[in-house]
DNA sequence: ACGTAGCACTCTCATACGATGAGTGCTAAA
DNA sequence: TTTAGCACTCATCGTATGAGAGTGCTACGT
């Protein structure tokens, strides 16, 4: 069965008061509102048409109709108008993308800050891990008082650690060995810097030193790739679906121990572009009752950064692939 | 009224029977429990007592009784018995402070990991503000790929930001620049240094470059004040307080917009050493239902770091001051 | 003066029940 | 193909009811 005209629009408008009142929509109340001159019955037929397609549910006998995963993809894929972005949240991006920032970790926070002032998401980002830095350089700065300043920097993030020297040793010979070491390293990927690489390295420094060399440039190797950034979440928790108690506690030890948050960004943003995961398609049990409309921003091949918007599949797609697809062009573009 | 050590034993089974169970404590379990040779009538006439002297409270008529803010104030100041830290968390601990590392961000962060994995406490932290921190350098380093780094080193914690250089401009001058002011501002306090001073120097710098400085010199000097980090989310809110949904959205709404939290921790750890606030002691309206153990870390007369352990009334005092206990002495030793 | 037994009273919580109202599916007629 | 009408389903809400826990008070014993 092709969906004629009407059965488009009875969907269209039942997905869109769906998404606005969170309440499930009779036909009675959708006769009048869709203002088409028919009566509720005939309205009923075309429901029970669209049932039928798998394209509604019933959360039961006699609550209305609530659009099914597929009716939101149909919806998504063919019935929806594209929506053009909040002029103030599009002015402030463009600020941030036009800058001469190349930090990812700063770009990603920024971005995720005005993600989430823009609508009702969870916004959740993540930088570039070891696999798509190089190493541009690794020093030591003298910074008196007996402290001394480790930095790594990398084409797209910078760690640091500031130690305090041991009695009797100065910051020049660990310096020298930094910059050797950083040198021959030049432009390689963290990725491939091994441990047995910087225990080289850190066997020319002596003592207590020692230890805590190998512990910054371990951390750098491990750091960034797990660091999900979350913000929005008391948007995403004022939503209706999780009045009940049960539900907001999944929701709250969802973005707690954000694993599955992240398995869920990493999924969805596999390539450059824009995406959406509807409910049971984003193949996580945790995720089922959520959609993410998800990015991923590449840099010579490579993606750098990933963003997602998430909320219930009743969230408002097109206001979250707006904002998605701002993102994607102001970054793309300001990274390459 | 004075209280006799019945009337003491009656409380302090009562607080600690509630920190268990978080249920009111009635008349003939305690009568059981508590293992005197009276009968649950006698129970009662002290309750009463100790109701009338304002250390108990009543839910409702028939609930049996839970004990009131001063009550709990009375269990922390005379009744409860101090009780060692877990082993291993003792353990990692002296390994963390031992280290080199003076770094107040990372310390904080740390800290609060292994906080959050020793208890259900919500673990607050933040580290000095620009009041604490003295500048030591100011430097940019060239990253290749037209790339530069800018660096800022207190001797508290460091702060960077990965910059384009625009076309034409070449690093060594930006760096000429920032060393020429690192020198003339070694070891003053950055509260100090005004944002007349800071737009003296990027006057050399020219276009676009200009604003990136002084847009990271800003946020240096506003930076750090308001980071306050949280730690042990899930243990807090799975806390059985918060059941209801109307509570766990408080809750929740509290930890977002951490304003209020960090209000409390600034009020609670202001001064070196350990503290306790109880319920309405906070002075907070959010959080008269809460306590928090809280502990300043001092360095030369100025407070560089303060951590708190937040949790419902009914947290658990004994576990908290122990742990709170044991950082003050591991910090303060590392740093001093 | 202190402790205890007994008892009436209060309050919450769980359960059951019926009324209400929204919404559906089906049938028959236009 | 559309519509009016109607029986039926189901969640929700308010009320009643009973059970259970706990208190406060009184009277009595030591």
């Amino acid at each position: 069965m092709e969906l004629d005209r009407r059965k488009r629009q009875v969907l269209r408008a039942i997905v869109e008061d769906y998404v606005a009142s969170a309440e499930p929509i009779g036909s009675r109340t959708l006769a009048r509102t869709l203002g088409l001159g028919v009566s509720s019955a005939t309205i009923r037929n075309e429901m029970a048409d669209l049932e039928a397609l798998g394209l509604l549910d019933k959360p039961h006998t006699s609550a209305g109709r609530v659009p099914s995963d597929r009716g939101y993809r149909l919806y998504v894929d063919e019935l929806m108008e594209p929506r053009p972005m909040d002029e103030e949240a599009f002015r402030r991006m463009r600020l941030l993308y036009l800058r001469q920032v190349r930090e990812m970790d700063y770009l990603v926070a920024q971005t995720l800050k005005l993600l989430s002032a823009a609508g009702d998401f969870l916004a959740v980002g993540i930088g570039p891990g070891v696999r798509q830095a190089r190493l541009r350089r690794l020093d030591a700065l003298e910074a008196g008082d007996g402290q001394v300043a480790m930095v790594l920097v990398t084409d797209h993030f910078v760690q640091h650690r500031l130690l305090e020297l041991p009695d009797g040793m100065d910051a020049s010979g660990l310096q020298r060995s930094l910059l050797a070491l950083s040198r021959e390293l030049q432009g390689v990927s963290l990725e491939r810097i091994t441990r047995t690489t910087l225990e080289a390295v850190a066997r020319e420094i002596k003592g207590r030193m020692h230890d805590e060399l190998l512990s910054f440039l371990h951390d750098c190797l491990a750091a960034s790739e797990e660091q999900i950034r979350i913000a929005g979440t008391s948007h995403f928790l004022a939503q209706p679906e999780f009045r009940e108690p049960g539900r907001i506690r999944e929701a709250v030890q969802l973005i707690e121990q954000s694993g599955a948050l992240q398995e869920l960004l990493l999924e969805a943003s596999g390539q450059a572009g824009v995406r959406v995961r509807i409910g049971e398609e984003t193949s996580l049990p945790e995720t089922r009752e959520l959609s993410i409309v998800a990015l991923g921003i590449e840099r010579q091949g490579e993606v750098v950064a990933r963003f997602g918007l998430i909320g219930p599949k009743r969230m408002d797609y097109a206001r979250a692939l707006a904002l998605a697809e701002e993102v994607f062009r102001g970054l793309e573009q300001a990274i390459n």
